[in-house]
DNA sequence: CATGAATGAGCCTTCATTCAT
DNA sequence: AATGAATGAAGGCTCATTCAT
């Protein structure tokens, strides 16, 4: 874990904005710090006072840090689904669609890399989280067989396509956690495979 | 997490064995118990009491909870190590090994599925769990290199590899935790092409 | 303490009312609040809200949560005083009258329960209850004395009379909290020698 | 609530005694304190401290303040049990025997008058407890019931019995809260009432 | 007059870790 | 080598109270 150097205030004290804004600030907060201290290592007095509040704010928003959590994964999830949907209607060839898929998801992932870092541990360990992350799963499967439908690519088996989500998504982590460059690995390399995986997807 | 039972001692208390021993039974008990709750789900005292020892004799041979977490992991990854070689200089034909291998990796996934739970969140927050993690890493690509060089299989970029590391450890991983049955989706299907995947690797 | 449901605004949100009236509506909230869950286990923004207002309002009418506390006790003390100098201006025979003083000091006790239960330990917890409680002792007291008086009572001791209000508070507040019930105790029987009490008082 | 002066050890820093003594240690540090600020304004860190060691200890001995009440609250009960009975089988005649439990309850209702004060709230907001004063009710009574056979005292019903102990319980303690000191009446003229209410019960 | 978001002190509780025995 | 009582920092969470609107 990084050194836990003092946190600061990121915004200049909002006080007594809409109730919505200051949930999302904490949110925002939270996403930070998560991705600097993973989740263990981020407390919910430190989360409000990184979005400029003091501490009690925290409880008025969330019954506890598990559920900002969610609420951080839910934002980053929804975010997601929206800028996939925008690369898949904005249209273009399968190869530009795949590689604007690809950055769009290392891009998220790194975005969110502390949350990834503590959602395996908390999908095993929370039965809250692992609802969650199921239903999530579900969604990306739906979505990739309305894909192939759309597209008239050969029907697949839902099985091939998790294992699909399985390999990008390992693959994106372990990019965004700076694995591949700490084994002296190409990141070119791997992404272009990864646009392969998709694009095979996507025909 | 299982709802938090009281756990109970594992042995009937044995005073004064070999140091080594105790180390072994330390290690054991740390193990089941970070597959039952997580290692955040489990404290220090727990697992010298699940082990038959008191609370103080954990830190005459850990200086830390992380540090027989580590010996966990090196615990497990040694038998891997081991079991893979074994099934790997047993011969057979490759479709047989890879069998064996993917059955093998699996078993030793659910075994040690709670501490896998936790290893991506302490390898993002701990240097030295991650190095040992990166390490670790670089044996399995050292071993595949060996592995295509014996078997004169046409040589590939360690950047495929590790995709293929990627892919299966994240699918023994799901399929150690439930994912698939879940969601309702095959698992013979998904390990049938797993295997085909070592195949690719074999030959 | 019955299990904290949550409770409910009692009143359709009364806006810009006259200040006595909002200040009322508070102390009645309170009364109700205390009596349900005493009163450590009412906060002040909870009493705001059950009185149809906004938890700032509270502050407004009270310098703090003793102070509403004090108001409900004096309130309670008020009111209790009226209607016992109703029953003794009202005549009747010595029994009618005690009886009725009895009855309706029970129902007094039953009514703020929940604040008597809290009573004795903000009366030795803090100096203004303290000082509030005494003087309503010789408000008693001195009450007692002024009967005998107008009564040709033959004249006791204040310390005669003291021990007669404890005997019976501490009876009417046992009844209230059903002590007498739990303990399968005959309910009639300890109010006949109540009755018999006061009527000594009187005659 | 007399001003909260930092409190400071009372004994010379412990240190890894029984476990027994330790407990002990503990209750007597909440009695204490309770007596001093009450329930409320006592914290379970404070306890540990006054008791001479460090916050976490108290809850290796007690699950929340509320068992260390009922602790401390057995405590009393059980000391005061063998004092009544020392009276009581110590003989003399009737009055110095009443006297001498007279004695023996003002001290005990003001060794633990804190306590006391918060007593009748937790009776009304806590089953446990409510219980546990429920049982010691039941003692009582049948207590004096036994009093009555063995001295062959006439025959009296319950309720006259806990009419009698609700007189003097609340008169002690208004004895040990300093009531009849602040309202200027004669405390050895109480008593002396009390000692006659007791010879009443004896004879 | 009323709102209700925000404050922040402080209590409760856990647990990794130490150390006297 | 083992014991297990004790430590104490760190977090979780609540609630009386304030204040900008």
């Amino acid at each position: 874990m990084p050194s836990q150097a003092k946190y600061k205030l990121t915004s200049p004290r909002p006080r007594r904005g809409a109730p919505q804004q200051t949930r999302d600030r904490l949110v925002a907060a939270a996403a930070h710090l998560f991705n600097r201290y993973g989740y263990h290592g981020t407390d919910s007095n430190r989360i409000a006072r990184a979005a400029g509040y003091s501490a009690g704010v925290f409880y008025k928003h969330f019954k506890d840090k598990r559920e900002i959590f969610l609420a951080a994964y839910e934002t980053w999830v929804a975010a997601e689904w929206n800028e996939v949907a925008a690369v898949l209607s904005a249209g273009g060839s399968n190869r530009d669609i795949a590689r604007r898929l690809v950055a769009l998801s290392i891009d998220f992932h790194t975005r969110w890399r502390g949350l990834r870092a503590s959602l395996r541990e908390l999908v095993f360990a929370d039965a809250t989280v692992r609802r969650f992350h199921r239903m999530q799963r579900r969604r990306q499967l739906d979505l990739m067989a309305k894909l192939r439908k759309t597209r008239q690519t050969p029907s697949h088996r839902r099985e091939e396509d998790i294992i699909h989500l399985f390999t990008t998504e390992r693959t994106y982590d372990a990019i965004a956690q700076g694995e591949l460059r700490e084994l002296g690995l190409s990141r070119k390399f791997v992404i272009d495979a990864m646009v392969q995986n998709v694009i095979s997807v996507l025909t």
